[in-house]
DNA sequence: ACTACTCGCGAAACCGCTTTCACGGCTTCC
DNA sequence: GGAAGCCGTGAAAGCGGTTTCGCGAGTAGT
């Protein structure tokens, strides 16, 4: 580690004739200084080749240029490209505003966790939660001030900024959308019913549903968990219940994949017996056969709108809550 | 921001009756203090809940307990979970010996860029870069004495530890596995050919090959670059030439994938007529249709050796690669 | 008994930048 | 013409740890 003698504001400041105060104030944007004497300061930096150890500026001024964003599980970003995409969405917007991005994927757990100190001790300047299983950290956490941004809509009343996808307008496309394609009984397999994106997404079907004239029997209505399997059994079990079947949304790409599947093996043809539209527009939307047809969330865009909240907060600015509209794509599934 | 005034060494000292050198010595396992002594400055560290300020403690020390993890591109993150689940690895590492993972998605291009200075500023104890382009920055880099690691293997001869998957022996395996199915004429689909992994798996492919004792035709070789429609594509394009085509080895899964729809729109079967096999063993291997046979490679472990060898150079000790075994996932393709 | 070391520990310098404070020089207002 | 106000600027005091340096006491060597 020889790093090659980075020069600092003490020589900055004697090229440029000028004193370290100065300097600091030319760099951090201080109109207050003599145009010609922020000029010298500024031509010393370049020739010099000088950068700022942010690690002193952090020191001195507070503000540490870091933000964490913090994935409350292990499994999450293990087995879904979805919280990948997000982060680099985040993470985009965070470097283009000279911010980075400290990533911790770790259970929250306690208010007393390494991932809880770390965030309380002030060596980050905010904090973007992604999976959030308790409200109990990120109330604390904003006692003290930090400023945080939560994606995905907060299952409590918290009065923390928050982007999301439009999942009950998505969810009430899709079902739309199968009905507009004739269908008569429509199933909907939902995700983890515990979060609140699956509850909106229920909802949403519920709602088209109703405006169809009927009311969804309970039976069609299965909590899945997101997974392929969960996707094939319930879709399995949907058919045995209702052979009439014709239709079904699934709350993700994946468990419409598995439903598929299933619908398959039990010798139905997908779409022309049952037709199945899914929710994400992940990668496997499109390599499915048939291709599917799906909700179409923009995962960029969530992670880049979760950045800017932060942003909007460090800035001052009062944060409102961001919901992104999602999107009908069509193939063939349906 | 009210950060409840946290104590400092100044008010542990105190509390302790020593001097703030020997709080700093205490906590950082010094084994020169006196045992009584220490426990004191102990006991006085738990009574007010201290938590050492990493900012400052950087400053002082030089060592910020940050290592960045680099990703010189911005699709791959974006479409690939393949990473995301490495990084995830990382942080887990890393986290357990108390440092940090900063993340940053960006092209590396220059020597010059933003990503470049941040990691020459001697604001991260270290780097694991993931997609490697060019090996200008990291040949910088590594003059000025920072720790590095590449994921993958390097194309010229750095002397630069990194960690890979045995990629020859996976290909090799998948070949020979195919053979042993009774496959007599088997093709290759690669990724690009530029990036070592691929030229490995090709090796591995050729290797088993003659050991069959035939040699490969070069119409066998097909250059994809990873993506589904490639996979289609080269499947289609071999299927062209070789009608009596019977195996395909297709570098990734996603390739596979694409390979299985061009077979079967051309009207063959998987693996009655064409068998194929995968590599990566992603979610999708498990939910393709037929399941795919493939070479799992243990990411989550790729990811856990990377943080591994920088955490080793840390410490001071010679880094030597880590190239970790592959296996043979036998679903229904082949 | 006297010098020579070793050992534990505190004082103080230091890391590099930010920010407060006060000062000299000007303009403005009675 | 003198008091009051501004403005641009530099000196210096931090931010909260780490680390060097040297001191005094205790041990050993001769």
């Amino acid at each position: 580690m020889a790093p090659l003698a980075r020069p600092t504001y003490a020589v900055i400041a004697k090229t440029a004739g000028v004193s370290e105060a100065t300097v600091s104030r030319v760099l951090n944007g201080d109109e207050s200084v003599h145009p010609d004497r922020a000029q010298r300061v500024r031509d010393a930096v370049d020739d010099l080749g000088y950068k700022k150890n942010r690690v002193a500026s952090a020191l001195a001024s507070g503000r540490t240029g870091l933000i964490a964003v913090v994935i409350d599980d292990e499994l999450s970003v293990f087995s879904d490209p979805f919280w990948g995409t997000v982060t680099s969405g985040v993470s985009r917007v965070l470097q283009e505003n000279g911010l980075h991005t400290v990533l911790m994927v770790a259970p929250v757990g306690s208010l007393d966790g390494g991932v809880a100190h770390y965030l309380k001790s002030g060596e980050v300047d905010g904090a973007i939660f992604f999976v959030l299983h308790s409200d109990a950290l990120v109330n604390n956490l904003k006692k003290q001030g930090l400023p945080l941004v939560i994606t995905g809509t907060p299952h409590s009343n918290l009065d923390i900024p928050f982007v999301d996808t439009d999942n009950f307008g998505g969810a009430y496309a899709a079902t739309k959308h199968l009905m507009a394609k004739g269908c008569k009984r429509v199933g909907i397999i939902t995700g983890d019913i515990g979060t609140t994106a699956a509850k909106q997404r229920l909802d949403g079907y519920s709602q088209a549903y109703r405006e169809s004239g009927q009311v969804p029997a309970k039976s069609l209505v299965c909590e899945g968990d997101y997974s392929f399997e969960s996707g094939k059994k319930h879709a399995a079990a949907l058919l045995a219940k209702h052979p009439d079947l014709d239709g079904i949304f699934a709350s993700n790409d994946l468990m419409a994949m598995g439903a598929i599947t299933a619908l398959e093996q039990a010798g139905k043809s997908v779409p022309n017996d049952v037709r199945i539209v899914g929710f994400d527009d992940a990668l496997i939307a499109q390599t499915s056969r048939p291709p599917l047809t799906t909700i179409r969330q923009d995962v960029v865009a969530l992670g880049e709108a979760a950045g800017s909240l932060i942003i909007a907060q460090l800035h001052g600015q009062e944060p409102v809550p961001i919901i992104l509209p999602t999107q009908l794509i069509i193939r063939e599934s349906a």
